[in-house]
This record gives structure tokens, sequence and C-alpha cells, in this order.
RNA sequence: GGGCCUGUAGCUCAGUCGGUUAGAGCACUUCUCUGAUAAGGAAGGGGUCACUAGUUCGAGUCUAGUCAGGCCCA
């Protein structure tokens, strides 16, 4: 005996027995340690922060991560899994910000380091049990014990082993980086951050002030600047090697401005005269005079020269703009390189330092009026507006940024762009045109890394240098700053080796790490290394397990996680990281807008989970385009719907070969041999194919196409083979056919199950366990994934099915538009084609169409001109390529064929057309036949087969249509009094003459269908009054003991 | 401003190498079937394939541009 299968089974409570059945017996760790010498599968986990709640945006890599590697488990790989977090970074010590009420640099000195870096620590795992309460009811099998977090001291380790590596290979270098820069805070603030205050419009100064040339006297360059602040650092003017510039006299004076231009500095060309015209290449290398005095020793070195940059443009301005290295990116990347240093006059609070003596201590802003007033005094200044523009706020101070350089260390790409674009080249993306595309072309653009940041709370960067001299020391290992230093660290975070000095080799001073700690996305592109604590542990491990066999994460990655691992893989290995990569899209709202905790926009996950159960939602995002990057709308509605067109339909089919089994006490344990009914061929081969489809779809990675042949094949078992083999499980004799039909059912069942595990682990896992022999492993899990054969495979039929099934709709559709319903009785159906091969399986299948269709008979015949017309268009396919421009007429040409010339073609004749005066020979490849149907006949045609039907119903037929509604109408009553399949009656109708007459003719065929032992033609009070057809029939049952 | 992706029925989405009547599911209307089923079947309404131009005998499909949405970057 089967367990008995509850047919209203809640699947949520299902789903937390088999959590519960896993869980006591380690099936996922056997899983694993069964294949202990099989070979590796490698999967790298990509750490999420765990500041939040997981949510469905984590659901769908979350499954893709299960997926895969169960599947790879079953195809007889090992397949270790180890979550992993993401400790360090931004968010978490902005939450600790908020929590603490303070923020900035001086703020959180102030409060001290040492504790602020223990508050952060004590924050990040906050919510790493309600993660694993999540990932884990949604089925997935990840070892949580074994973990690896960013802010281990292994893992720390071998960061500095990595960024050692680099630094050997000549890959770091120390420079400047651009950033967004709160002067109350006296804190660069990172991209998040700046999002955070936002974007206001404010009225700036704008100014445009003029450069006199050296070689020119009297000749100047206007230059327009909303910052007046930044001219005194003033180093170089920009042009644009494309843009059309006049110089132009105005009195005395001649000025250089692009042409486009002019009309905002003159109001009519009466104001003045052009005197040349130039274009940005031409003003290349023209020397000025500095406008402040400050840094003018640095002519010498090159400044005040004009050069050419591609960010000019003439929306604004004057076409030339003025450039301060110290405070702009486009100005840095401009003078990068020239060996001018990038200076920066101010201090930590912004206020200019003593290298600009006439506004030392002024803030930056604060001195724009000071500023613009010097260079009115000095004639300097030509024009002053007021600009209206968007300019970012800190977060905290409400106050406007400013950007300024700030000293930054970089990994050196330029280098290694080539390895990582080799490197790409070997990886299969999932969207493929993600590696040409959007990773392809980020790589193609990418710019050196700046990997340090002014931060606490991180991983620090492992460089001392000496204070009295420019000696460098990298350190690589704890050991090592033990041999440096004489002191050993458990723990390297910042507060724990900032302390950590040593004399100078040179004797010139004491060596001090630098301040900065590393950006956290270098430590997640070193999980491949760090997470084993390489090189210092697990060395084979390691090298067995690079690179990744699969990794799956968002589309947002792109930037992030893929490009790190591909930067540190290509630059210590010269090795892609990953082999295969599997890129998610977004979960929108049901509103088609992000998911919003505040906007309450969508259904908390665990609800839905609660209501509709994992399997139907991971079946419902995996059976999207979000596994291929592209966005999904996630509705209840949609999670339904998979759970009433998917899921419920397969529990249904396992149900009711539970039900019968137990019934006949069968427990068959494989397919018959050879089996002789076609349906149990036909379905055998299409489990066949199942398997085929989706494996191949699987090893592609398209988790979306391997989902489709899944759910068709649950359809076609459903609502064919079933359907159609229904009686062979319920009929009273146990012979060799019903036996057959339970091992066919039991075999595709088990192959469903065993393909599906992967996807909807909890389902398939309650089927199997119920329906598993003892022999066989105890979890659908530990199972080997069926292996797709080709030879049991049986294409003709499945291609004879097909022919079938189209035959029965068309004789469904003819019928309901005849309006003869299938319970009546027909006496024939004819099934008209040309085509023999069709006649022939037809023919073959005749048992099947019969019943499906209620007719007695099957005729089949060829004569199919005598229902339909011909009408004939051409085959482009065929005829197009051959024809070109000719075409079209030939199409006219084709369409006004009689029906004679058609039928030629069909018996093989080649006919010759004129077309536009030249002949062109035709086939009945080269054209498309029509039929249709002759009016008034009851025929009804699509494509090569046409049905007609025998719609004369005879006193026989008609008394057996009414005896066909009285057994459905005894069939409800048996259901609606709750009786089992099983249970015996006693039947007692009264009625008409006609229903009485009926029931005697087909006594026997009631008597069979409904179980009745004892029949009676009187009824007393409980008979119910039903309506045959045009008749009212009293119908009581009752069940015999 | 740049890169990438997306735009097809009321909704969610397929649509192969370019081939002429663009499909499915959901929803809706009508009918029907049912002793496994929350289902199934038949018919029906519903389309400017975002727009414009081009290439071609032929474009939902290829090219260019425009518009809209999304993601990332600036």
């Amino acid at each position: 005996m089967y367990k008995p299968v509850d047919a209203k089974v809640s699947f949520p409570g299902m789903e937390e027995e088999i959590l519960k059945f896993w869980e006591e017996n380690g099936i996922f760790e056997k899983s694993v340690q069964q294949r202990h010498d099989a070979p590796q599968y490698v999967f790298y986990d990509g750490p999420p922060f765990a500041t939040g709640l997981p949510h469905f945006g984590h659901f769908v890599p979350g499954t893709i991560k299960d997926i895969i590697p169960r599947y790879q488990t079953m195809k007889g790989k090992r397949v270790e899994r180890r979550f992993g977090w993401d400790c360090h970074g931004l968010p978490v010590e902005y939450e600790m910000e908020k929590e603490l009420g303070i923020s900035g640099a001086s703020q959180i000195e102030e409060y001290g380091v040492a504790e602020f870096n223990e508050a952060c620590r004590g924050i990040v795992l906050r919510y790493t049990s309600e993660w694993r309460e999540v990932v884990t009811r949604m089925g997935r099998w990840v070892d949580f014990d074994n973990d690896y977090k960013t802010m281990d001291p292994q893992y720390m380790e071998t960061i500095w082993w990595v960024f050692k590596r680099l630094w050997e290979k000549g890959l770091i270098y120390e420079g400047h980086y651009i950033l967004p820069y709160s002067p109350a805070l006296a804190t660069p603030l990172s991209n998040f951050e700046v999002n955070l205050g936002g974007y206001h419009d404010v009225d700036d100064p704008a100014i445009t002030v003029r450069f006199e040339l050296v070689d020119q006297p009297r000749t100047y360059i206007l230059a327009w600047t909303t910052t007046p602040w930044t001219l005194p650092s003033n180093l170089a003017l920009a042009a644009g090697r494309d843009i059309a510039y006049l110089k132009v006299r105005d009195g005395e004076d001649h000025y250089i401005l692009a042409e486009s231009r002019i009309g905002h500095y003159y109001k009519d060309e009466s104001e003045y005269e052009v005197v040349e015209r130039l274009t940005g290449a031409d003003l290349e290398g023209l020397q000025y005079a500095p406008i402040f005095p400050y840094f003018a020793d640095l002519a010498e070195q090159g400044a005040f020269r004009v050069h050419l940059g591609d960010f000019v443009t003439t929306e604004d301005g004057t076409g030339v703009v003025h450039i301060a290295p110290g405070f702009g990116e486009d100005d840095h990347n401009l003078l990068k390189g020239s060996g001018l240093p990038v200076i920066v006059p101010i201090d930590p609070e912004a206020r200019f330092t003593s290298e600009v003596p006439d506004f030392q201590g002024l803030q930056v802003k604060e001195a724009d009026k000071p500023i613009i007033a010097w260079l009115k005094e000095r004639g300097i200044l030509v024009k002053r507006e007021t600009y209206r523009h968007s300019y970012p706020f800190c977060y905290r101070t409400k106050k406007p940024l400013i950007y300024r350089a700030i000293s930054s260390w970089f990994v050196d790409i330029e280098k290694i762009k080539q390895r990582m674009l080799d490197a790409n080249g070997k990886v299969h993306w999932v969207p493929g045109h993600l590696q040409q595309g959007r990773f392809g072309k980020w790589l193609e653009g990418a710019r050196d890394w700046a990997i340090s940041r002014n931060r606490y709370w991180g991983n620090p960067i492992p460089v001392w240098k000496c204070d009295g001299s420019d000696h460098v020391e990298v350190i690589g290992s704890r050991e090592e700053l033990q041999e440096k230093s004489g002191v050993w660290v458990d723990d390297l975070h910042k507060h724990h080796v900032d302390e950590i000095t040593w004399p100078s080799p040179d004797g010139k001073g004491t060596m001090r790490r630098v301040r900065e700690v590393l950006d956290c996305w270098f430590e997640s592109g070193a999980m491949p290394y760090a997470q084993n604590h390489y090189p210092f542990d697990n060395k084979e491990h390691f090298e067995a397990n690079f690179p990744a066999d699969f990794i799956c994460e968002g589309l947002d990655q792109t930037r992030g996680w893929f490009y790190t691992l591909t930067v540190l893989a290509a630059a210590l290995f010269d090795a892609p990281a990953f082999e295969n990569v599997v890129v998610n899209g977004l979960v929108l709202a049901p509103d088609g807008k992000k998911m919003s905790k505040s906007e309450r926009n969508y259904t908390d996950p665990r609800e839905v989970i609660q209501q509709f159960g994992a399997d139907a939602l991971r079946l419902f995002l995996m059976d999207s385009a979000v596994v291929k990057a592209e966005d999904l709308k996630y509705t209840d509605e949609g999670v339904r719907e998979v759970l009433k067109t998917v899921i419920i339909p397969y529990w249904n089919a396992y149900s009711f070969f539970v039900t019968y089994a137990n019934i006949d006490g069968v427990q068959p344990t494989a397919a018959p041999a050879d089996p002789d009914n076609p349906l149990d061929r036909w379905v055998l081969s299409e489990a066949e194919r199942l398997v085929a489809e989706v494996t191949d779809q699987l090893d592609a990675y398209d988790l979306q196409k391997a989902i489709d042949p899944i759910v068709s094949f649950i359809d076609s078992l459903n609502n064919w083979y079933i359907r159609r083999s229904r009686r062979r499980f319920w009929k009273s004799e146990n012979d060799n056919d019903k036996e057959q039909a339970y091992q066919t059912l039991y075999s595709v069942l088990m192959t469903l199950t065993k393909v599906a595990a992967p996807i909807i682990p909890f389902m398939t896992e309650e089927i199997y366990r119920n329906l598993r022999s003892p022999q066989e492993p105890e979890s659908v899990h530990l199972c080997d994934y069926p292996v797709a054969d080709e030879s049991r495979r049986d294409r003709e039929l499945e291609r004879k099915m097909a022919i079938t099934r189209q035959a029965v709709s068309l004789g469904r559709a003819i019928r309901t538009m005849h309006n003869l319903k299938i319970r009546q009785p027909l006496s024939a159906i004819h099934i008209v084609t040309r085509d023999e091969e069709a006649r022939r399986i037809l023919r073959e299948m005749e048992d099947i169409t019969r019943e499906e269709l209620n007719v007695k008979d099957v005729v089949f015949r060829e004569n199919e001109e005598e229902l339909v017309e011909y009408s004939a268009k051409a085959n482009f396919r065929e005829l197009g390529p051959r024809l070109g421009k000719r075409m079209r007429a030939a199409a006219e040409v084709i369409e006004g064929l009689s029906g004679a010339e058609i039928q030629q073609l069909m018996e093989g004749s080649t006919l010759s057309l004129d077309v536009d005066g030249e002949p062109v020979d035709i086939t009945i490849e080269s054209v498309l036949v029509q039929r249709q149907e002759k009016e008034n006949l009851k025929v009804l045609n699509e494509g090569s087969l046409t049905v007609a039907l025998d719609p004369e119903i005879t006193e026989e037929l008609l008394q057996e249509g009414l005896v066909r509604d009285l057994i459905r109408a005894v069939q409800n009553l048996r259901k609606e009094r709750g009786f089992e399949v099983t249970d015996r009656i006693t039947l007692a109708i009264d009625g008409s003459e006609e229903i009485l007459a009926a029931v005697r003719s087909f006594e026997d065929y009631l008597r069979g269908e409904t179980l009745t032992d004892d029949l009676r033609f009187t009824v007393d009070g409980d008979a119910q009054e039903i309506s045959i057809g045009d008749f009212r029939v009293a119908v009581d049952v009752q069940k015999n003991s």
C-alpha cells in the first residue's frame, strides 16, 4: 500500500514536513558526501550585505543557485555550497552612524575608531538568522555552518596577500581621485551617500574671466566657471578640437571664444570685429599668464597652457574650460601624466591654506565673493551672471558638496585589460548578449580602479610608509607583520593594526600604516581565494576549485562582483574566475515599479510562501525571463496560476495513480518491457523526450526553456494519457493491459519526478518518497538524474499521436458546431485526407478516436474533393529565392489556379505557369494548398485533414445517449453523497417510458458504470429530480453494505 | 550625456534562417465535459507588432533614426 494521498493537500504544510525530513536525516549533507570521490562542480556564492531582510530580489538568484547545484549533484558531481556574508562597507557604517547619531570622519574619530568598529561588527550579522530561515524555507540547500565572512581574520589575511601580489606585479599605485566631499563632515562621500542627500537647484555665480596670452599681449582667451573659488588653483585651459572659435577685436583688446557663444557676450555684430577664425586645434599649446600668483612658478613645468579636451562643449560659457586638476574629474584626467602636481590648497574643512594667502582661512564657497571682487579690481572679470543648475548636497549637513582630489590607491587596469578581455572571452554568459554587450563594453572602457576608502569598518590597506622618507613596505600576512613589528594580531581591523609601527630600515623615521581601508568590492572579488584562506591553507583544495563552474547574480553585478572577480582573477592567475554565469533581472512590484517597503506595493514573501508554497513561487520565478536578465513583474495571481496549471495537475496525476494502485493493491517498479497499448508506448516516449529536452536546456543554463517541457508533459500526461487511460485503471478485471498501464504511469511519474526535482524540490520529494521501492535512495535528491536514451524514443509514434489529437480536436469542434454534444453517441465520423501516411496512422489510433468522440465507427476516406474546395497560395519560401522580382506576379497567377489544376499538382504533376510572359515551372512544393469546406455540409477542415459527421441519430443511439446522461447524474449523486469510488449501490429510478425503455436496453452498461448491484424502478421520498435531455427523472442511490 | 536591455491582444509573454492569415496563457462571452482535477474541451470578440525612413520580390524579424520604460555609468 502507498500512503493515501490527500487530493486537497496543503502544499506549504507538506513543504514544512519535507524540510523537517531533510533536516533530521541530513539529506543535503548526504547529497554532497555520497559524491565524495566524484568530480567537483564548483559553485561560488556571491556574498550579500546582510543589512536588510531577504526579499523577492534575492529569491531569483537564490533559486537558480539551488537548481543548478541540485541538478549537477544528481548528474553525479560533488557540489559544495558555502554561504557567504559581505560584512564590511559603507552600508554598515551608515547604519551605525544612524544608530549612534554621528557622521563624518571627525565625529567617528571623536567617538573612537575601536568602539565604532566593534559596534559595526555587532550589527553586521544582525539578520543572519532571518536570512537562514527564509533561504532554507525557499528550499535552497547551502552550507550556513561552514560559511565565510569577509571580516574573518583568515579571510582578511588572504586579502592582504592578494594586495601584496598585485603590488609585486606592479599593478598598484597611489594617485588622486576626484570625489564629492562634504566640508562640514571633512569626509569624501560615496555615490550612495551623494544620492541620499540628493541634488537641488541652486543659483551659483557664473563668471567669465580673461586669460592673457603670453605671446600676444592684449589678446585674451575667455573662460567661464560656476566655481570661482577654483580659479586660484587654475593650471590650464581646455578647448574642443573641432569647436569653431573666433578671435574678435573689441576696442584695444582681442578675445578668443567659441563662435556659437559669441551672441551671449555681444548684443550685435557692431560691437566687435572678427579678426580670425580658429579651431580648437589652433589653440592647443598656447601659453597664457596665470591670473593668480600663487602657483605661477609651475609655468616652468608646463602649466598655463591650452589643452584639448573632448568634454568641452558650447552649451554654456565660452567653449573654453578652466582647468583645476584638484577640483574636477575632467580637469584631473586632462593633466594626468603631464607631470604637473595636483594642487589642493585647502584644509580638511575646505578652508584655503597659506598657499593662497589672500583668502587663507576662508571656506571655499564663502571665498567666491572676495575672489570675484579681486578679479574685478584687476580687470580680469569680463562678465558676472547667476546660473541655476542642480547641485549635490550633503545628506547630513544639508550643505553643498564640493569635488576635490583625494589621495587614493589604484589598481592599474590598463596593464591587465587585455587579459581581462581574454578571460571574458572564455565565459559562457546567460543571456549571451552580456558577454560582448554590457559586460564586454564595461571592460573595454574600464578605468583604473580606486580601491581605497577613507573609512573605518573595512580591511586596512596593508601599506606602511616611513614618516621621514618615501620608503614603503607592503605586508602580505600576519606573520610578515610580526616579523617586521614583533606584534602578532589575531584581528586585522583598523583599530588593531593602526598603532603597529616599526623603525624605517633607512633610519630616517618610523613606518606607519596609511589610513585608508579597502573598497569592500575588492574583498568580494577576492572571494575565490579568501574563502579558502589561500595560500596559507587549502592550497590543493583551492587549485581544484578554481575557476568556478558556475555563479549567478543580478544584472547590477556587471559593475560589481562579476567585474571585481574578473579583475583579480586576470591579475593573479590570467584566467576567468568563472566559466558559466547566469544573470538575473529585477523583480518589480505588480504596479511595475520597484518593490518598496515604504509604499507597501507587494505582498510579504513569507505570506506568499505560506499561501502558495515555495515550489509554486520557485516555478513562477524561474518560468520567466527574469532568469535572462529581464525585469519581471511579480503578482500573486501569477503564482496562483502556476499552482493551478502545473503544481496541482501534477499532484492530481500522482494522486490518481496512488488511489487506484491502492485499490488494486499493486506496486509497480518499472516500465513495462514491451507495452502493447499505443498510449503506453506514446507516453513513455514522451517521457524520454522530456528528459532529453530538460537536460539540454539545463546544460545550457536556460532555466526558462528547461521548464517548458515539464509543463507541457504534465499537461499531456493529465489531459491525454490519464484521461484516455482512465477506464484501463478502473475496469474490474486485473489483466495484462491494466498491469502495463500501472507500470507505465508509475514509470513516467518517477521520471517526471526526478527530472523536476531540482526545480520543485519539495513536492517531487513527497511524491518520490511515497512511490520509491525500499532499495532505492531515501530521497529523490540522492538519485541519479535520468539519462536521455534516444533508443527509447519513438518519434513516429509521437507524430502519430499529434495527428490523432488533431483529428479528435476537429471532431469535437464539428460536434460543437452542430450542437451534437459528446454524450450523444453517433454512428460514424468520416476522416478524410489525401495523405496516405496520415490515414494509416489514424487507422491505427482508431480506438482512441472512436472513444474520445463517442462514435460507433470511424470511416476513412481520401476523396476530400467532394467535401472541400481547393485554393492555392504561393509558397514564398520556396519560390522567392528563385523568382526574385517576379515573385509578386507569380503569386497572383497561383492564386488564380483552378481546383482541377491544384489537384494535378497534388497528384505529382508539374505545371508551367506564364508569369509576365515567361514560363515558370511549379510543383506541389511551390504552393500551399488551402481547403474550404463546401457549403451545406457538416464538414470541418484544418490543414490536410477534413472531418465530416454522420449526424443521423437512430433510436438506439438516442437511447444510449439518454443512458449516458443518466449515468453522469448517478455518478454526481454518488459523489455528492460521499461514496467511495469502489462502493456498490442500489439504484432506484422512475420516469417517463422513454427513459425506462432506454434503461432496459442498456441496463448492463448502466450497472457496470455505476457499480449498481440492485436496480429498482420505484423511488421513495429521498429521490432527486433530474433533467435528462427533455425528460425529468427521479433518481435515488443507496450504498450497499 | 554615454552604454546595454526592453517595447507584439485588456494583462503576462512566445515568435527559429526575413517568407505573406502574428501565436499561447490569463481575463471576458457562449456552449460543453467531468467519479483524479482547484481542472479539461469547442467557438468567439480582442493587434497600426511603439513610431518614421531605408534595404528587399517580401520586414514583427535586418539597418538607421525618433519616442517611451528599465538598469548601469557620468
